[in-house]
DNA sequence: TATTATAGTGCAAAGGTTTGCGCAAAGGTT
DNA sequence: AACCTTTGCGCAAACCTTTGCACTATAATA
């Protein structure tokens, strides 16, 4: 076979039973003033050849791609990747396929993935802000002309654009009410660039986890890092170097939890005997690791499903206001924060 | 502003300029008939409005997408992410966007998203056929219309289709001659479906390792598994419970080599001072676990380039014979395999 | 029988882009 | 003055689909 004949369109049905175009078409979509003979030719010919509506056409047509455009600031954490199946999930029940873009954590990336996936004339777009974006100018565009526009985990602009997020001060006063309840008393948290939400939140929750204890909250225990494995690491040896140790560290996230397992082994101090550790993190690693780690699970397929449904209002109903959605997370307790 | 007015067309720059559609769109792309006076002005004005032509009627006229469609079995795995990635690096250069589908590891899902990928007109597909896949139908269509289609890691019709594995023969080879210079000398293996290609060649260059250090092959520390965590858990409680323990396991991927981990720790032995431990993995779990496993490295960013590559060579030259790709694999020595 | 309703089709436009060809005006050559 | 060449642009077709409208028969009614 040659090139070309890979996809049969409506004029070679309409050309083989020896009909027009729009009749070729009506047939297919059962259209009432389409002769029942003609429509059964029609039906049965067009199976044999496996043909299937070209959504190019369509696409012009109907000036609708069915496609959404996915960005995330990387696509091989367990994390991002989860929640993509969830979009996938509700998309494909709404027979909408999904773009996916990495920002990598680069604010340039993100630009760039904005613009691609525009050129690319998908419906809309479903974000999660690199670590870098603190400026959301590139969305203005979108928000603007009103093209359906959906935010997750680290979100901004939440009065003008739909979001799912966790509730981050519950999941980070968990942690602190936790370790309380297991005897710890000098908590420390590791947390990440203070432009981000998810930062900003865990770092409320954690202050006034702190208090609803009765625990003082020291400025020394609560310390910075760019969310990469290197800094976090820097800043676990900070808080084990400082004069009164903590006995407890909670990480903002995966990367920074393991980072300072690492690290804590590393000085030779015993998990959780001399420092107990907590994550924020989902189901996979958590127990690979040894001792298998304490964390806040995310409902990773919840929030993409969650995602992809306020896209879809967006889609029907343009006028929609903004919604936020907020999604509860679980402490999955394991042994790395028990004695 | 309202809808529809997201994206302008030549049409609009046409009426706005006062010329015709044709002498807009060869303005844009500098053609010489065009007096520099107009294209000066329309490119100007294109430069303004933010003017990207539409990739459908692109597409519609060019029979061209620009798009691939990628298989993977699934996406939260990091190899497969990875893999990904290289895979866009590439496509990105030559301007494509790649569309990504899961197959869940069944045959079912893979069959269905061929289907899928098929009718939103990718130009062709890359593909990691699913733990289930025995037939290859589903590629029929492909193959006799000259689809260009790659597949990877998994593969099968290597002599029609083009394909990128690694050299899994020398890499188990690797293995079994790590351990034995070690002092290992009852070494186990953990195999997978005999089916995949991944599986066979393994277990042949495990066989011929043992062969090459002198070692008998013993069939009964050969056990396979259906790759899930909880079957390797069982194949490795299999292997513990021999009358003659192994002091040696290989596993034939991550999550076979966790789980044995997980089970060797279990029954209270100590990895590698009991048991020896190696996986088939990437880079990145292998550090967190504890301890730290030695593995066979696959270039993963190489393998999504490599297929990207052999993809567009057949674009480029649809009569192309396949040709297949091998990689080589590094083995990284950690703690689970030196005593 | 003449008129009208009805069933069953086809035409053409629209959506956006490229490109072969035609056409007009201007300039240049005998 | 008559012809040819060049320059610069527009028309229309093609890619594929849907759909309002027009059209042709045939059947039904007056």
């Amino acid at each position: 076979m040659q090139k070309g004949k890979s996809h049969v369109s409506l004029k070679d049905i309409a050309r083989e039973i020896g009909v027009s175009i729009s009749t070729v078409s009506r047939a297919l979509n059962n259209h009432p003033d389409i002769s029942p003979e003609v429509t059964r030719k029609v039906q049965k010919l067009a199976a044999e050849l496996n043909y299937t509506p070209n959504p190019l056409a369509m696409g012009l047509l109907k000036q609708a791609t069915r496609m959404i455009g996915v960005i995330v600031p990387d696509l091989v954490t367990h994390f991002y990747s989860s929640i993509i199946s969830g979009i996938e999930d509700i998309a494909e029940q709404k027979g909408y396929y999904i773009l996916i873009a990495s920002s990598n954590e680069t604010l340039q990336k993100e630009i760039k993935a904005v613009e691609n996936l525009m050129k690319t004339r998908v419906e809309g777009l479903i974000v999660c802000l690199s670590q870098e974006t603190k400026n959301y100018d590139h969305f203005n565009r979108l928000i603007n002309t009103n093209i359906p526009l959906v935010f997750f985990d680290r979100v901004c602009r939440t009065d003008e654009v739909s979001s799912v997020v966790v509730d981050n001060v519950d999941a980070a006063q968990k942690i602190t009410r936790h370790f309380y309840k297991n005897g710890f008393r000098r908590i420390a948290y590791i947390a990440g660039p203070d432009h981000l939400n998810i930062s900003q939140e865990r770092t409320r929750g954690y202050i006034s986890g702190l208090k609803s204890c009765g625990l003082e909250f020291h400025p020394e225990l609560l310390v910075k890092c760019n969310l990469s494995s290197k800094d976090a690491i820097k800043a676990t040896a900070q808080l084990l170097n400082l004069p009164e140790r903590p006995d407890a560290i909670f990480g903002i996230n995966d990367t920074v939890a393991f980072a300072a397992m690492k690290e804590i082994k590393r000085q030779g101090f015993r998990i959780p005997e001399d420092v107990a550790l907590v994550g924020f993190t989902d189901e996979f690693h958590s127990t690979v690791v040894d001792p298998a780690l304490t964390s806040i699970t995310h409902p990773t397929f919840e929030i993409g499903q969650e995602a992809a449904r306020l896209f879809f209002r967006c889609v029907e109903n343009p006028e929609a206001k903004a919604t936020q959605v907020i999604l509860n997370t679980k402490l999955v307790i394991r042994k790395s924060s028990v004695k």
